[in-house]
DNA sequence: AATGAATGAGTCTTCATTCAT
DNA sequence: CATGAATGAAGACTCATTCAT
C-alpha cells in the first residue's frame, strides 16, 4: 500500500530497470538486437523471462529505454557550450577530450543501439533527433559563433559540424570493428583531432 | 548438360546472382537484414523463394555476397594510390570525391551491410579485413611518404588515417540517418573536407 | 484468534468473496473468462491480486463461486412449483416472468459463465446437474401432473420441459449477442411466450 | 508458375483449408478455443503447426473460417421462404427438420464458434450479422405474411421470431450440455415443436 | 490478512530452409 | 533449374499463482 509517488518504490523500480538495461546493453551489445533473447538478458540480469515485462513493454522498448540513459548522460554537455571566451583550440581538445571519454563509458550502450538504429526507422528518427541532431545543433552554434569572432574559418559551419561529429561516430564504428589502432591509442586521439582540424594537416610552411 | 566452365552459363549465373543481390541490398537497406524475408527478396527479384538457394547457400550468404560485390568496386581505387606526384591537398579533393561518389553509389548495399556487420562477429571480420583495413593501409602509406616529403605535417599516420576514413563512415552514418544537411549538400563534402583536414579550420592570420 | 465459526468473521469473509465475484462477473462478461485477467478483476475490487487467492482457490474456482450464488437466487423458484391448483396459462406467464426477470437480474453473471460452462467438460457437468436439470426436472413434473389432469396436452413431457427451457437460454444468448429485439421488448416477453406456447400461434378459429 | 486463378491449385487450397478447418472444429469443439493450441490442430489435421500459417492468418482467423463455411450450408434455405402456399403447420415441421438437421451436421462446429462468439465483442457482431439476424429476418417476414393472410395470431411477428430462433439456439445449447432427453429424441424435436408453438400446449376443448 | 513483485510454463507466430514436382 | 508448399525450431510475450514482507 505505498502511494506511487513512494520514493524507496520508485528507486527500487529504477535499480531494477537499470539491472535490466545493463544486461540488454551486454547482451545486445555481444549478440546485436535480433539475435540477442529475452532468456539471455533475462538470465545476465539474474532475474526470470517475465520479469522483464514488469520493468519494459517490449524487447523494443529495452532500446529505447537505453537510448534514454545515454541521452540523460550528454545533458552535462550543455554547460560545455557556454565556454566562448577561452581558446578555440582548448575548447575543441577539451570537447574532444569529453567525447571520447563519453563514448568509451557508454560504448556497450552505443554499440547496442546504433546498430539497430540504423535499420528500424522509428528508432531512427528519436536516435537522431535526441541525440545527434541536438548536439548537432549545439555544436553548430558554437562553431557559427567562432566564426562570427573571427577565430575560424569562414566555413559551411552545418556541413562542418556534420563532419566532425562524423568523425566520432565514424570512430565508434572502428572501436565496434575491432580497429587495433583505434582501440589503442584512443587516450592521444583529442590532440589529434584537434591537430587535424584546427590547425590542418598540411606541413607548417609547407608551399 | 553444359561443363561448370561454359562461359555462358556462367555469365547467366553471375546475372542470376546480381539480380538477387539486387533485390536482396533493397529489402536489407530498407528493413534491414533480420526484419528482411526471403520470401520479400524472392518476391522482389521476381523469382521464386527456392530460387535463391540454388545461387545461394543461405541468406547470410546474400551478405557475403553483398560485400564481395562491394570490395569488386573498388579495387578501381589502387590505382589512384599511386599518384604521388601531384599537389597533395588536390590529392585529397579528388580521393574524397572519389569515396564520396562511390558513398552515393553504394549506399543501398553499405545501408544493407553495414548494421549486420556491427552485429555479427564473423561478418565483422570478414568486412574489417577487407574494406576498412586494406583501405586503410593503402591510405596510410600515402600518408606516411607525404609525411616523409615534408608535405603533412609529422602526425600519427596510422591513427589520423583512421581519424579520416572513421570521417567517412560517420558521414554514411549520418547519411543513413537521414540528417539533412548532409543529404542535400553532399555535393560540397570534397571540398570542404580538404580545408578542413589539410587547411584546418583555424582562420588564417588568426593568433 | 476468532474462531472458525465466529459469525462476524463469516461475514466479513463473505462479503468480501462477493465483492470478488462481482468484480469477476463484471471482468468475465465483458472479457470472457479467458481474455479476464486477474490482475484486472483485483483491481475492479479494489483489492490487491494476491488476495483473491486468500478466498479462492484459483481463477476456475472463480467461476464455481459465481455458479453458487447463482443457484441459491434460484431457490425461491421451489414454492412456485406447488402452485398447481391455479389456472396453467396463469402459471406460465407468472412463471415466465419470474424467469425473465431472473434472467436480467442475473445476466451478467449468466454472460460470464455460460460460454466457458459450454466449454469446460468440469463446468458443464456442475453447471448442467445443479443447474439446468434441476430445472428441467421440477417443470417435467409439474408439466407431468398438468397432463394427467388433462389441462395439457399429452405430450412427450420430458421434451417440451427442455423445450421450453431451451427457448429460455436461447433468448439470453440473444441478449447477449445484442439483438435489439429481445433487448427491448423484454417485458413483454412473458406474455408472449405463454401465447405462443400454451395457445399457440395457429390462429383461432383456423382451418 | 500457375496463375492465381488455377483451378487446380484454388481447389488444392480450398480442400488444405478444409481439411485444417475439420480439424480446428475438432479442438475447439472439445477444448473450447482458447484451451486449443494451434499444435493440437496441426497434429489432428496431419500437418506441421506452420502449415496452418499458410492459409489462415491466426488462430482468430480459423475462427472466422468456420463461420464463414457455416454461413455458406446455410444459404440453401432461402428457397424454402418461397413457400408460403402450402398448410404453415407443414411448413413449420419442414422447416423446424432441416434446421434441426442442419444442427445435428454443424453441431460440432456450431459447438466451436458459438462460445467464443459469445465473448469475443468482434466475432460476436459478425456473427449475429451474418447468421442470427439474416435467419430472423427471413423468418420474421414469413411469420408476417403469413399473419397477414390470418393464418397465424395477430402476434408481435418480430419478437415472436426471436422466441423460436432462441428455442433452436437452446437446444443447441442443451445439446452441448450433454442432456440426455433431448439427444436422444432429437429426431421427435420437430413434430413436438409444431404442436407446441402452432397448436399451443392447452388441451384441446380445455376449460 | 493484504500485498504485489517475481516467477516460468505455455503458445502463437515467424521464417529460413528443404525437397518433391 | 525453377518452384512454392511444407516444415518445425525458436522466441517474444502473457498471466495465473506463489510467497516474503
Amino acid at each position: 500500500m505505498f502511494s506511487d509517488q513512494d520514493p524507496i518504490r520508485q528507486q527500487l523500480i529504477e535499480a531494477r530497470r537499470n539491472q535490466i538495461l545493463d544486461a540488454a546493453a551486454s547482451v545486445f551489445a555481444e549478440e546485436g538486437f535480433h539475435r540477442a533473447t529475452t532468456k539471455e538478458i533475462a538470465s545476465r540480469a539474474g532475474i526470470a523471462e517475465g520479469t522483464i515485462y514488469n520493468y519494459f513493454e517490449s524487447k523494443d522498448d529495452l532500446l529505447i529505454g537505453l537510448m534514454s540513459r545515454l541521452a540523460e548522460l550528454e545533458t552535462l554537455d550543455d554547460e560545455l557550450t557556454e565556454a566562448l571566451q577561452g581558446d578555440a583550440r582548448d575548447f575543441f581538445v577539451a570537447m574532444f577530450r569529453r567525447r571520447v571519454e563519453h563514448m568509451v563509458e557508454g560504448q556497450e550502450t552505443l554499440q547496442a543501439i546504433l546498430p539497430e538504429v540504423l535499420v528500424n526507422a522509428d528508432l531512427r528518427e528519436r536516435y537522431y533527433q535526441r541525440y545527434v541532431l541536438r548536439i548537432a545543433e549545439m555544436l553548430e552554434q558554437y562553431v557559427r559563433t567562432r566564426i562570427e569572432l573571427g577565430h575560424i574559418r569562414p566555413v559551411d559551419a552545418s556541413l562542418a559540424t556534420r563532419a566532425v561529429q562524423a568523425m566520432f561516430v565514424g570512430l565508434l564504428v572502428l572501436r565496434i570493428l575491432g580497429d587495433e589502432t583505434v582501440v589503442e591509442r584512443w587516450e592521444t586521439l583529442p590532440e589529434l583531432l584537434a591537430t587535424i582540424i584546427f590547425d590542418g594537416l598540411r606541413a607548417e610552411g609547407g608551399e
